[in-house]
DNA sequence: AATCAGTGTTAAGCACATAAACACTGAGGA
DNA sequence: TCCTCAGTGTTTATGTGCTTAACACTGATT
């Protein structure tokens, strides 16, 4: 490889290849619950967009919605989450929180919260120019990527 | 969220999602064969680092030692690979491409060379100063996130 | 009443990975 | 020489996570 930026590169794409690789077993455990990326993901997703149905949910996560028929069902299972039907709608469906689901939900954000707190810790210790600098970098990584996958 | 710099962080964790969802769903075609990502993975390690066994191919990886097997099996099957035993080693593997498997390794690295040109183009139009920032930050990362998974 | 678009579900199939039991090889010691 | 044993790669069962495609159901339109 001849380019200039040689060395940068190589780290950027060994750090994503990290991301990757850790994100495939970030798995969150409570009190005997097993939560799998996807679970998590969609619960965190649920939390924020509570008047989705299952299809809404399936187009805004780039899914389908029998995934997202499998995953609710298996949240269910997990006494996460419940899946009602309005009797005068019975043809959508309404997701809700179980006791133990928001609770869940609560722990999860505490130890996003952490992280973010470690992200934030970072960020503020670099002057406003860096902080610019971090934005465009991804800002324009995200239209490459964009652009190659239509 | 109360963090100064929340802005920049969620664009952070989405940036980071959305390069997981793209990965899942990066398949490599070359003339009628599909390579997946775990596939590629394996190939373009081998390729750099021709001399390993299966097992140290899984101790590199993060993998086990079934795991390379099985994709080794199929890249195999595929006809990229040949698994092949030294009669006078017949403990150990040696891996070898064929001909199409050298075919897919060059095809591979080209749009991967396109790529990189446009990270490169696009670094090439920062200054040093810039480009320290974006080396440092990540840097920073992923020494935060070795700190939370030992 | 019939049609039809939209809802969620299900089954089959594949990728990807682990854990654990396996079989085999080759080297060192009794 | 025989045995043990660490190290090799393989296989099976299991599980997540996803797609495709066929399904069944609902409710509104015609």
């Amino acid at each position: 490889m001849t380019f200039e930026n040689r060395e940068l590169i190589e780290q950027i794409f060994l750090f994503i290849n990290k991301i990757i690789f850790l994100e495939k077993r970030n798995i969150f455990q409570l009190r005997g619950a097993k939560l799998y990326p996807s679970e998590i993901h969609l619960i965190m997703f649920i939390n924020k967009d509570r008047d989705s149905n299952a299809t809404r949910m399936a187009e805004k996560l780039g899914l389908t919605k029998g995934a997202v028929s499998q995953t609710l069902t298996r949240l269910d299972k997990k006494g996460i989450v419940r899946k009602t039907k309005d009797p005068f709608n019975k043809n959508e469906l309404t997701v809700s929180f179980t006791p133990f689901g928001k609770e869940v939900i609560e722990a999860y954000l505490k130890t996003l919260k952490g992280i973010h707190e470690q992200f934030d810790r970072y960020l503020s210790s670099l002057r406003e120019e860096e902080r610019a600098v971090i934005k465009k970098f991804i800002g324009h990584i995200e239209i490459m990527i964009d652009s190659l996958s239509p």
